[in-house]
DNA sequence: CTCCGATAGATTGTTGACAATCTCTTGGTT
DNA sequence: AACCAAGAGATTGTCAACAATCTATCGGAG
């Protein structure tokens, strides 16, 4: 019986397994990432983790040495921001799309979403309140019925997570975080582009100056 | 001696040969794209075809369906214009972050790349032109320093090329083109953020709109 | 004591063969 | 004539062994 649990030979795309473990933080930036070990641990072949390793350099979690192997790539500050700054971007685009196209059924729902969201910070939760806040952007693009944009803007998400987390913990955030939704929730269920796409800057751009914030606190 | 030619060995990225095969027109979307032709073709190993397979898949070139093979991608004219307003949201961003960026140097580069696309056009000359185009475009990608923004364009524009030559090519189009980009120079060279987004904006909104009248024109 | 080169171990890169799957043809049946 | 089933051929998916490369350790020379 080794410490690590049995091989568990699962054919659910090795990629997503080793892409959730570094979603969750289960493997951290620097950490290498040995094919004979992810083959041993997930009980797959070498090949099957050479070509989920290959995938994921492309969608730029991982990065690869050559002759030197993989590791989990680490995303720097400078480059935390100039990811940030396309999202804002595409974000944008994605609200006021939302906000042309939103129904009145969606309208119901994210009207609920802000109410729960509210609460979440009335409660103090911040948990649920990140989860809420995922779940708000998500439905958003959803909407906006974007598939380009939503690609698009899942890939830099994944990239930029560990820096999300780190914002979402500071004190005070969520306390500035929270209008700035409900200020986007009201433009969109408006049916109002331009006031969507407004409200998504100013959240965004929020985020990168506290991003730019933690740059000077070192 | 074949009539496809020897199998010239290269060894220079073999994704990057298929996928300038594909972005000349030599290879049509729906082309079938047989592992062992391409193998015999490039006088590379089958794995390594798989590989430059899988790469060009995760850039939205090539299609790959399990157990059937790859065949490069159809863009459709719905994708078409997807893509185009998620570009026009990241060259805007281009565009602004380039104005502030922008050196004397890079300046007076501009306003030369202006004169020689004024000149084409005069002549006539749409090859010309069309190559001077992308030219600009890509140094105002290199000027805004945001290597996110770049990669993500860069692969945007990869998924369009055919659709964006054949726009090219519409009579008249030149003609619209010309004096919007002129005044995207000129918003950079004025070091005018704002106005660069919105000279960028201007122009490919108008290409989106040239887009949807092909769309209406079946 | 430090620095340099050689050797051994570990890890990735590549290849060829085999297995699984799909497609197209063929022949029979209703 | 249309439809279905079976088989042959073609193509992709997988695997294990081998080669190439890198990294760390060890011994010797300055």
């Amino acid at each position: 019986m080794t410490a690590a649990g049995d091989a568990e030979m699962v054919h659910g795309h090795l990629a997503d397994l080793v892409r959730e473990a570094i979603l969750v933080g289960e493997l951290e930036p620097g950490d290498r990432l040995v094919e004979a070990d992810l083959a041993g641990r997930y009980g797959a072949s070498r090949g099957a983790v050479r070509a989920a390793l290959m995938e994921l350099a492309h969608e730029g979690l991982v990065e690869r040495l050559p002759n030197r192997g993989a590791r989990v790539r680490e995303v720097g500050l400078a480059e935390a921001i100039a990811i940030t700054e396309v999202r804002l971007a595409v974000e944008a685009l994605c609200a006021a799309k939302a906000a042309e196209r939103v129904s009145d059924e969606q309208i119901a729902e994210l009207r609920s979403l802000g109410r729960q969201m509210q609460t979440a910070v009335a409660t103090g939760d911040v948990e649920v309140y990140s989860g809420l806040n995922q779940l708000l952007h998500r439905r958003i693009r959803e909407i906006s019925d974007q598939p380009v944009a939503a690609q698009v803007l899942s890939r830099l998400r994944a990239q930029n997570v560990r820096h999300q987390f780190a914002l979402a913990r500071r004190p005070g955030r969520v306390q500035v975080s929270l209008p700035e939704h409900l200020a986007i929730i009201d433009e969109i269920c408006a049916r109002s582009p331009g006031g969507a796409e407004r409200a998504v800057r100013r959240h965004i751009t929020s985020v990168l100056e506290e991003l730019q914030r933690t740059a000077e606190e070192v």
